[in-house]
DNA sequence: TAGTTACAAATGTCATCACAAATAAGAAGT
DNA sequence: ACTTCTTATTTGTGATGACATTTGTAACTA
């Protein structure tokens, strides 16, 4: 992927390498694709993708920055592991947040808006019944970046972005059991009704309950 | 500053060069010594601080993953420039998550905390009736930071200190008019108050209301 | 004069290399 | 077998240089 051969690839997508690798890193963490407490290397993430140190380093250290990755006194990078403590001060600051979001979205979603916000959720909820867990997960993350888009606060969507790449490697925790009791209404649900009805304070109390509900099952493993 | 003849310094501060230029730069943005708008160029940068430019660029890439500097379509990177909104939206989430903050203090704060937080808040008052707009300024944040920091919470503490960056450039826009109405108690009476009765939703309103007062000069001026 | 082209300077981007610190591995001694 | 010292490998750090893109400027045409 050397200067001269990457021009395509450059036109198509006009970003440079160092925010390509740092997007990627990115996507990585959100998935859960990569282990807390995992060690990443300049020179070998840089064979692995394909190009230079200088560009992998770069994309390293603006991790770093937004704490979605460590760098531990030895000066190396890792996945960080995060304590107890740690994990609910993420969950706290993105219930506080997109809570926030919630309140606004509640206020100007568009009749379209919620019909695609509905269509997430039964598909969610198929992917749950069916034991997908990889799409649960997906389809979950979508609705609530869906609803953070829909409050038009893109600042705002981008911390809870970078909230979700942090709590991101921790989803790997809940493998095994995916709880869910038939009996009781999802909170999606009264977050749906909640902005059907335009009424900012039970949609941002739905998401609370939905975040709290959901991280519940991750802090029991720590 | 080359690498043989930085061995002094580099164990005095055991920081990487770029993580001290990261610093420096953001230690100019929270003071207010960078105008929005103002053109960040590499080669410049890494002459006036006497490094090379892999550093400097490290350095502004992670600010700009903070969103504390803005790259722009042109590849060059400026202090961002907000627009009304965005000014809204920051603080707005400062509202949300130094909100968080005051409440876990307000139940956990101790009386030497008290004590000094009072001090700070008696000395700004100081600093405001006389007239020295710079140490009113930094002592308000300081107050901020404190009560921050009374919380325990650290990832909520280093994230409120990110906004506090992002709307650093914006400070400068009060340097003629400190609006101050004695008659009225300050907010950050009501929220010392509010602490040292340990009410967490009162001190929740009190820093609420100082954000919003605050920074409705500024927003005025956009 | 206004607009356009051509050239020059500045600037961003990234690969490479040299150096230093840290880690791992192996040998020698107890 | 365990420790300790030495050596080798790995890895982070940052300076340099080559190339591409952008920006600024001057010359030229309409």
């Amino acid at each position: 992927m050397d200067r001269t051969e990457s021009n395509q690839d450059s036109r198509i997508s006009h970003l440079s390498l160092s925010a390509r690798v740092h997007q990627t890193l990115r996507a990585w963490l959100s998935g859960g694709e990569l282990e807390p407490g995992q060690k990443l290397t300049g020179r070998i993430l840089a064979e692995k993708l394909g190009v230079s140190q200088t560009p992998v380093r770069e994309a390293l250290l603006q991790l770093v920055a937004e704490h979605a990755l460590t760098m531990n006194p030895n000066r190396s990078i890792t996945v960080p592991v995060l304590s107890k403590e740690k994990f609910i001060e993420l969950r706290d600051m993105r219930v506080a947040l997109e809570g926030l979001a919630a309140k606004f979205a509640a206020t100007q979603c568009s009749e379209k808006d919620l019909l695609a916000l509905e269509k997430l959720h039964q598909d969610m909820m198929q992917a749950k019944n069916g034991g997908d867990f990889k799409n649960t997960l997906r389809l979950n993350r979508l609705i609530h970046f869906s609803v953070c888009e829909m409050s038009g606060r893109e600042e705002l969507f981008a911390m809870i972005q970078s909230l979700w790449a942090r709590t991101g490697p921790y989803l790997n925790f809940l493998y095994r059991n995916i709880k869910t009791n038939p009996d009781l209404p999802h909170p999606h649900e009264k977050l749906l009704h909640a902005l059907k009805t335009h009424n900012p304070a039970l949609a941002e109390a739905a998401i609370a309950q939905d975040i709290i509900e959901g991280g519940a099952d991750i802090l029991s493993a720590l």
